[in-house]
RNA sequence: GCACAGGUGGGUGAGUGGUUAAAGCCAACAGACUGUAAAUCUGUCCCUCUCAGGAGGUACGGAGGUUCGAAUCCUCCCCUGUGCA
């Protein structure tokens, strides 16, 4: 079977458990870092997983521009490539087509890209989404989406949702009809590359699973139908897409919880690409078991630090000669070692172990509040407002 | 001592008669960042007022001068670099 999520305890409408997948149980509520290129920006794999990080995005276009799915494959797949044991999901490129769009043309075949690298032209449709992400390995893959822009007319949005659909079911399609092509199995041999399903299932194969994402724009209507639609196509999990757009943040709100209602309790429900630390805490009690965001990683490389006394632009000259931690209360190495003093010294001389320090500390943060919101839902006691921003 | 070349705002460095409070870069200071084209981007950066559109003052080594007008031209002085004695 699939990844499947096994649900442990619930407290309201939260819920903690464990997320089954082929590279071990991920505890959910979780919050997922984004390693876009196969690598979280400034950190290095031992280092994710002495933090506890479970489970890392990466990005279907970026590796198939580079270095491109052959070499990945060759090397046996993503998690071999990258040296990474645990899980991984990749996005589908859906994202960058939203985020690229001067440099990508969408159609109802697909999205034609030129690279941000070179100006080549590239083409993804669903299909090829799924070829590259089954070739990529990861456990959990996405459905080619396009993330609608905001703000965008009731028209616009409905007509995106409705791609969205055609292009969900397109992806459906293939990966049902390829999946066993992964290429590698546990033991990261190369496994049944061929191009027909012939061949029995390797664990691995029989358990990467293909996620839905629901769009629908602003509206709770159109995100409501956008879920039961995606929900008829069937899938081991769904995905809200389309946040943290630009949009003011108490309309991600409401969305996030009016869409929350129209997904199944009992399958895995992944918010994308949000949000800050109160945010995650607040989405994970709420019911979301799973999130992503380059928030603290790329707000640690601009010297934006999150702690249990709020944010710390460490930048600043206040902190030149303060010789207490980044975050009393924080139990990260970088706060047991370092004072705010010398972390501002390194990031005014553009020292590269600012970057490395400070996204440690800010996923440590990321990752200590999950494991709070876990614990809570399990211990069934009330957070306080403090504890949420721990 | 002589001969060249220079001295510009915190630094560097454009500018050689007006549209120059003086480009650009750096530093400094502040802000932004939410499925990563992001070690990125934006703003401020002489002083004082301001009804926020501006107003006034001071400023290009120093002192004089030419001119309606000078960082820019002239004179003298001071200082720096290089070369020759």
């Amino acid at each position: 079977m699939s990844v499947r999520l096994q649900i442990e305890a619930t407290r309201g409408s939260a819920r903690a458990g464990k997320l089954i997948t082929p590279h071990g149980e991920v505890e959910t509520p979780v919050f997922m870092p984004v390693g876009t290129l196969a690598s979280v920006k400034g950190v290095s794999q031992d280092v994710l997983e002495e933090l506890g990080v479970q489970i890392l995005l990466a990005n279907t276009y970026h590796l198939y521009l580079r270095p491109g799915i052959e070499t990945v494959r060759q090397m046996g797949g993503l998690h071999r490539f990258m040296s990474w044991d645990r899980a991984i999901l990749t996005d589908s490129g859906g994202f960058q087509v939203f985020s690229l769009t001067d440099l990508r043309k969408v159609s109802e075949e697909g999205v034609a890209f030129r690279s941000h690298l070179d100006g080549s032209p590239h083409f993804l449709s669903p299909e090829k989404a799924m070829e590259v992400q089954i070739g990529l390995g990861a456990d959990i893959i996405m459905a080619l989406d396009e993330c609608t822009e905001h703000p965008a007319d009731g028209q616009r949005v409905r007509a995106s949702m409705e791609l969205t659909l055609r292009w969900a079911a397109r992806c459906k399609g293939y990966f049902e009809a390829h999946k066993y092509e992964v290429a590698w199995a546990e033991s990261g041999e190369l496994r049944s590359v061929g191009r027909t399903n012939a061949s029995a299932p390797t664990r691995a194969s029989a358990t990467q699973a293909l996620f839905g994402i629901v769009q629908g724009g602003m509206d709770p209507g159109l995100r409501r139908e956008s879920a039961a639609r995606t929900i008829d196509i069937g899938f081991p999990g769904y995905a809200i897409g389309g946040l943290s757009v630009g949009e003011p943040r108490e309309i991600t709100r409401e969305i996030v919880l009016s869409t929350l209602e129209h997904l199944p309790s009992n399958q895995p429900r992944y918010l994308m690409g949000v949000g800050t630390p109160e945010e995650i805490a607040e989405y994970a009690q709420a019911g979301v078991d799973m999130m992503d965001c380059v928030l603290p990683t790329r707000a640690a490389r601009h010297g934006l630090l999150f702690t249990s006394e709020g944010k710390v632009s460490i930048k600043q000259a206040r902190y030149a000669q303060d010789e207490n931690a980044l975050d009393p209360a924080c139990d990260c190495r970088v706060c047991q070692r370092y004072s705010r003093a010398y972390l501002r010294h390194l990031y005014a001389s553009n020292e590269l172990l600012a970057q490395v320090l400070n996204t440690v500390h800010n996923l440590h943060y990321y990752l200590a509040t999950m494991r709070i919101v876990r614990a809570w839902i399990r211990a069934g006691h009330a957070l306080t407002p403090a504890g949420t921003r721990l």
